[in-house]
RNA sequence: GGCCCGUUGGUCAAGCGGCCUAAGACACCGCCCUUUCACGGCGGUAACACGGGUUCGAAUCCCGUACGGGUCACCA
């Protein structure tokens, strides 16, 4: 027996390649409509009755980017559960003995049209700017010429028998009543000529013998809702609620899709995205917690989410936006946390072994909104790159390049000095040099950071690179200046 | 084209008839902090698609129009 006095909800993919990032949103939605709920049940089923479009691995993407985003099932493929199986190809003979009983009450047919007959229907039916609806030429046939055809083994389909006239109604939770007229309904196929059934038949029975409180999926879905309704009634069950999700947009008029090569989940965590960042991020499109507080944890947002403050209209994706996210999560790192995180990405551009990579990841920490940040910004670590001395100039700092010369001979011998290579010793030496010049800290500090990075900008100071790349390398890079700027002064 | 859905600043959005001379966040701009760039702090620019109703009063309700989206498969 299923327990319906809490939340049962599912996300229910195909298997037909990635998981972008509006599939993630959707299947996010559904998890927080159950775990809203302390004893919310939330379920994966597997959509595959379409046999021709199964991908290999697309089973693990799905598992994979599920686990590691923490939307946690509590029934499915792999962990099972009372309601199972939840792959729907293992569910064929349910669905057919459901068909079966709707042509016996009269709510379903058997039609043998082929698709050229249908086609040539289709085709005659938009000529005469009608919209096209198959033309129930099979459900005149009579009981004995049906059982002759199904004897004879011609091919056929089910179909739903949608009542000749009057309207249905159906409930969306933040669209309230929509309502249509019947004979705008199509006689949808229920059963496929292979014997598989359609999502639209697929869909309602499992969403009912799942026990299914409430049904979270895209507005793809709101206009055969109403079908699915008639459906509902005909087998005399409870209907369950239905929240159509908006469309995730890359702009105003175009979805977010692989196809138009934006972003999947995948393509953005291997960007350096943090996959609690983009979680909280989607959560944002289309969903405005009461709280007002945007970064949330995943527990944070189950506990603050609700079906009714879903938005109804399309949300664009806003990579900007996105980025900040991310730049919070990284920011409330610890100084360990991040350093863990980003060695990977400071590998990439700093081969050498002999640098402070804790030093690096501190200066890099307030400086990085996505990890993918770090390698541009450490190119100078390996070797010092060729720079133009007009680095040596600052207006606010007060230096050029002759007065770089005359610092960096002063800050060499000082460096050379230092015992112990810390920020902490230098930062000493050098203000005590600083104040025994009585000059603007810019005057020494910044010549120093050009010598030892070349850059004009980069993460952290002189006395952090200089820490970081060691002194052997701190006093060559500021002979390389030296030499460089007497050849030119 | 038929049917259905939607429309608050550049973006995400709060708002459910008076508290709206419309919140918050991102982005943008300015100032402060500062050994670069950032981080951080403070401040600023910027919106109810349009037209009719209903009402003492409308971003909020109703009707049209425009624009956008979805759907019209033996795909989900």
């Amino acid at each position: 027996m299923i327990d319906h006095s809490h939340p049962r909800t599912r996300f229910a993919p195909s298997p037909t390649g990635y998981m972008h990032v509006g599939n993630l949103r959707t299947a996010l939605y559904a998890y927080l409509a159950a775990k809203a709920e302390e004893n919310g049940i939330f379920i994966l089923r597997v959509e595959d009755t379409d046999q021709e479009r199964f991908v290999e691995g697309a089973m693990d993407v799905i598992y994979h980017t599920l686990k590691e985003t923490g939307l946690l099932w509590d029934e499915g493929p792999d962990v099972g559960g009372p309601v199972g199986p939840y792959i729907q190809s293992d569910r064929k003979s349910i669905y057919e003995k459901y068909a079966q009983q709707l042509i016996e009450q009269g709510d379903a047919y058997y039609c043998f049209c082929d698709k050229e007959r249908l086609d040539e229907m289709k085709t005659l039916q938009r000529a005469s700017n009608i919209a096209p609806k198959y033309d129930r030429h099979c459900l005149s046939l009579s009981k004995e010429e049906i059982a002759e055809k199904l004897k004879a083994g011609v091919p056929h389909v089910i179909r739903q028998r949608i009542p000749d006239s009057g309207t249905v109604t159906f409930h969306d939770e933040i669209r309230e009543d929509i309502t249509v007229e019947c004979n705008t309904l199509d006689d949808q196929v229920l059963i496929k000529a292979d014997g598989m059934p359609t999502y639209n038949f697929a869909n309602v029975v499992d969403d009912h013998l799942m026990g299914i409180t409430t049904v979270i999926r895209g507005t793809e879905y709101l206009s055969s809702a109403p079908k699915y309704n008639l459906l509902y009634q005909a087998f005399g069950w409870d209907i369950p609620k239905y929240l159509h999700c908006p469309p995730v947009m890359k702009d105003s008029t175009q979805k977010l899709s692989k196809r138009n090569g934006d972003a999947s989940y995948q393509d953005l965590v291997a960007k350096g995205y943090l996959k609690e960042a983009v979680l909280n991020y989607i959560a944002l499109l289309g969903w405005s917690p009461r709280s007002g507080q945007e970064i949330m944890s995943l527990d944070e947002m189950r506990k603050d989410f609700s079906i009714y403050d879903v938005s109804k209209s399309p949300a664009i994706f806003d990579p900007i936006k996105l980025n900040y996210v991310n730049a919070e999560y990284i920011r409330r790192m610890s100084p360990e946390q991040f350093l863990e995180v980003a060695l990977p990405w400071m590998k990439q551009a700093v081969k050498r072994e002999d640098v402070n990579f804790a030093l690096l990841a501190e200066a890099l920490h307030p400086r990085c909104e996505v990890l993918g940040d770090i390698p541009a910004q450490l190119d100078f670590i390996d070797a010092l790159p060729e720079y133009d001395i007009e680095l040596y100039t600052s207006k606010k700092m007060k230096t050029n390049p002759e007065v770089g010369l005359d610092s960096l001979k002063l800050v060499r011998p000082v460096l050379e000095g230092i015992e112990n290579f810390t920020v902490t010793n230098i930062h000493e030496a050098l203000f005590a040099l600083i104040e025994k010049l009585g000059c603007k800290n810019g005057i020494i500090l910044w010549p120093l950071r050009v010598a030892v990075s070349g850059k004009q900008f980069t993460p952290g100071g002189g006395i952090e690179i200089a820490a970081a790349i060691g002194k052997n390398d701190t006093l060559a890079r500021i002979d390389a200046g030296i030499k460089k700027l007497e050849a030119t002064v």
